[in-house]
DNA sequence: AATGATTTGTGAATAAATACACGAATTACG
DNA sequence: CGTAATTCGTGTATTTATTCACAAATCATT
C-alpha cells in the first residue's frame, strides 16, 4: 500500500493543511497559489507538479474526505446498525473539524455543501436498492423520500459544524441513528 | 540569507525534532538510525547525507544552540546591562525547553553540560579581557574567579530545568542579573 | 484607459531525497 | 556458543522538489 513517495505525501500534505487554513481567513478567490505556496514552505512549482490550479486542489481534498466517508458507510454495512455508522462519521468529522467546519459553514461557499448532499443522496439510494431488491429506477414517492431524507441528514451535519459542535460525536449518533433507524 | 535548499532545511528540522524526542524517551545509545528516520518520515539515507552518526548529529544541535547563545552574548555586549543579557537566554532556553531540559537534566548525559561549561567560561573570560584589557594570560586568582562564576551559572541554570521552570525568565534575569552584576 | 505591480503558468537545469540492494557489523536470544 | 534477526553504512539509479527565468495574464491604482 504504502507504495507512493514519502515526499509526494509530504508535499501534498502541507499544501492541502495551508489551503485550509487559507480558507478559514479568506474566500477561495482571493487566495493566492503563492500564499499557499509560503504557507506551505514548498515551492510554487511543486503545487503545479501535483494540481491543475486551485480549485483542482479544492476538488481533490473534497473528493478525498468523501471517498472516506464512503469507506466509513461501506465498513457500517456490515452491521446494519445504523448508530455505530453515524458515530463513525461524526468521529470523523471531529477528526478533521477544521476541514468540515470551513466547508460548511458561511466561509466555504456551497461548493462542498452540494457535493455532500449529492453524497448523501447516492448512499441513501444505494440503501434502497439493497433493501427494495429492484435494480430498476426508483418510484416518485421513493424519491421523495430520499430528498427528505437528504436533506434532513445534511443539514443536522450543518447545524452541528454552526454551533461549533454543542454535543459529543457519541450523542449524535445516538439521536441521529435513532431517526435513521425509524425512517429506513 | 536564506540560500539554503529549503528541503535541507525540513529533513535537518525533521531530523533534529525526532532524535530530540527519543533523547527524551531513552538513552542515546539505544536510539538506532532506524528509529530516527522512521520518527522524522524521512529516507535512513537522508541522515546519512547529513550526519555520520548519532552522535555527529547530537555534536551539531549542541554547537547549534551554542552558537545562538553566544549570538545573543553579542548582542548583549553592546549594552552593558546582565539583567538583559540573561533574560535574552532564559528565554531562548524557554522557547528549546525540550532540548535543554533534556540536556541538562539526568537524561542527557554530561556530554551536553560539559560543553555549556566551556562555553560559559570562554565568555567570562572574554569578558574579563575586555575589562581588563590585558590579552596576556589571566592571573591564578582571576581563574579561581572565572571557575567559580561559571560554575554557578551553570548551576543555577541546571536547577531551573531540574526544578521544570519554577519561575519565568524575567525573574531569572533580575535575581541572576543582579548576582552578576555584583561579581563582574 | 494607462501603467506598474503582482500573479500565473511553464520550461529547463540542478539539487536533494528516495527506494532498493548488498555485505558487514552488531545485537538478541535460545 | 551459534544462529537468526536487526541495524548499519554505502553504491546506484530514479523520482521528486527546487531554483531561476520569462512572457502572458490579472489586478490595483490612478
Amino acid at each position: 500500500m504504502s507504495k507512493v513517495d514519502r515526499r509526494i505525501i509530504k508535499s501534498q500534505e502541507a499544501i492541502k493543511k495551508a489551503f485550509i487554513e487559507l480558507m478559514t481567513e479568506k474566500n477561495i478567490d482571493q487566495i493566492t497559489i503563492q500564499e499557499i505556496s509560503d504557507r506551505a514552505n514548498v515551492s510554487r512549482r511543486t503545487i503545479y507538479l501535483h494540481y491543475m490550479d486551485k480549485f483542482d486542489l479544492l476538488d481533490k481534498l473534497i473528493e478525498e474526505h468523501i471517498y472516506k466517508l464512503r469507506e466509513l458507510c461501506e465498513v457500517a454495512a456490515n452491521n446494519t446498525d445504523y448508530i455505530d455508522a453515524v458515530l463513525l462519521w461524526f468521529e470523523y468529522f471531529e477528526s478533521h473539524y477544521l476541514f468540515f467546519s470551513t466547508m460548511l459553514t458561511s466561509k466555504g461557499g456551497p461548493i462542498f455543501r452540494s457535493r455532500f448532499l449529492e453524497f448523501v443522496l447516492q448512499e441513501l439510494k444505494n440503501e434502497e436498492n439493497i433493501t427494495e431488491g429492484s435494480s430498476q429506477g426508483l418510484s416518485d414517492g421513493e424519491e421523495v423520500r430520499i430528498q427528505f431524507l437528504g436533506a434532513a441528514i445534511v443539514g443536522v451535519v450543518e447545524w452541528w459544524f454552526n454551533q461549533e459542535k454543542p454535543c459529543p460525536p457519541h450523542y449524535m449518533a445516538q439521536r441521529v441513528g435513532a431517526l435513521l433507524e425509524k425512517n429506513l
